[in-house]
RNA sequence: CGCGGGGUGGAGCAGUCCGGUAGCUCGUCAGGCUCAUAACCUGAAGGUCGUUGGUUCAAAUCCAGCCCCCGCAC
């Protein structure tokens, strides 16, 4: 099929490939625009940006699909479908009506659950047991459309919001070619999205991002899977130079108990009690260092059992 | 030229301000002790102190350039 795509980061860009190996004419891609971003503000291109550029294929940048030039551009490309993953640009009704087909979104969640920007962490953090990507024809509202196609991922509980946004990526990329094979034979069977369950999953703010150990080991434990690697859960502790802030990247429940955020052990393992039983920390990063595991970080941070966070 | 931290034996760090050929914790190896141990004791191996150049009688330490890693901001 002729198409366009449209996305983002790298979950987008494992679809484009896909959909390029599946023999796929892309007709133009839009992303957002390389802006200086990264350490030194060195401009950067987005995965889809450098995929598609590779690949000879036209990359578009727009702000905004508000400008009637933009919209007449996408018009113009007279595409069957628009694949839409994690773009980033809200699509205004003339674009959403212009491809023959309409346009489709690629989403990592079982709607209605999760709808809107983050749904991988949002799932993890709430200790969802399974989740999945879909396929959903775009309406004018947030992730509403009706389902196309959908694949269910399990959650494990060693995820992090890298593992499972990788996992998923590749999913959804898979899913993307059969799903345009079944809508060239008008084999699809549209399945309007339930209206109960529906949940949001809001941006992640900063101040979420610090741990309470006043929570239940089972919440602090979802909030440093989910917000690993980025932006990482964290919490601040001394070594006498003032208070360091300190991001744990991985993170298993523990057994023991004890004053929320109080040291259980520090030998091998870095164990901290919650408000209800404990977690074990095995990957922490320091400011301005890699991250490393439990026993190389207590030999350069000493905490002691005891000591309270 | 966005702000900032850092590159020292296998790992993690101290030492750098106030130059004088390197130290700690862990690991490794050998031996000892113990009913036993992620325990303890003794000993050993292992480092061009990121790199290039400069200053100096002397540089991990001072100066300049370069490479690499990372945090914030995004």
């Amino acid at each position: 099929m002729r198409l366009a795509f449209m996305g983002t980061p790298a979950f987008a860009a494992a679809s484009l490939v896909e959909l390029i190996a599946a023999g796929h004419e892309i007709a133009a891609v839009y992303t957002r625009g390389a802006k200086p971003a990264g350490r030194g503000h060195k401009l950067a291109l987005s995965p889809v940006h450098a995929i598609a550029a590779a690949q000879g294929i036209e990359v578009r940048t727009p702000k905004g699909f508000k400008q009637r030039e933009v919209q007449e551009a996408f018009a113009a490309l007279d595409v069957d479908a628009a694949i839409v993953v994690a773009y980033g640009v809200i699509l205004p009704k003339e674009a959403l009506c212009a491809p023959r087909l309409g346009c489709f979104n690629l989403h990592a969640s079982l709607l209605p659950r999760w709808r809107g920007a983050a749904p991988i962490q949002r799932a993890i953090m709430a200790g969802d047991a399974v989740t999945g990507v879909q396929v959903m024809r775009m309406e004018e509202g947030l992730d509403t459309g009706p389902i196309q196609l959908s694949e269910t991922v399990e959650i494990r509980g060693a995820d992090t919001a890298a593992s499972l946004n990788d996992r998923l990526a590749l999913v959804g990329a898979q899913l993307l070619p059969r799903f345009l094979s079944a809508l060239s034979r008008g084999a699809l069977v549209e399945t309007p999205q339930a209206s109960d369950g529906v949940t949001y999953a809001d941006k992640i703010t900063p101040a979420e991002a610090r741990i309470d150990w006043a929570q239940s080991a089972h919440v602090v434990d979802g909030r440093i899977r989910g917000l690993s690697p980025f932006p990482g859960a964290c919490f601040e502790a001394s070594r006498g130079r003032g208070p360091e802030r300190i991001k744990v990247l991985i993170s298993k429940p523990a057994t023991g108990a004890g004053a929320p955020g109080e040291i259980l052990r520090a030998d091998k393992g870095l164990v901290v009690a919650c408000g209800e039983r404990a977690i074990e920390l095995t990957k922490l990063q320091r400011a301005g260092k890699a991250a490393q595991d439990a026993a190389s970080f207590l030999r350069g941070f000493p905490l002691g059992v005891g000591d309270r966070l």
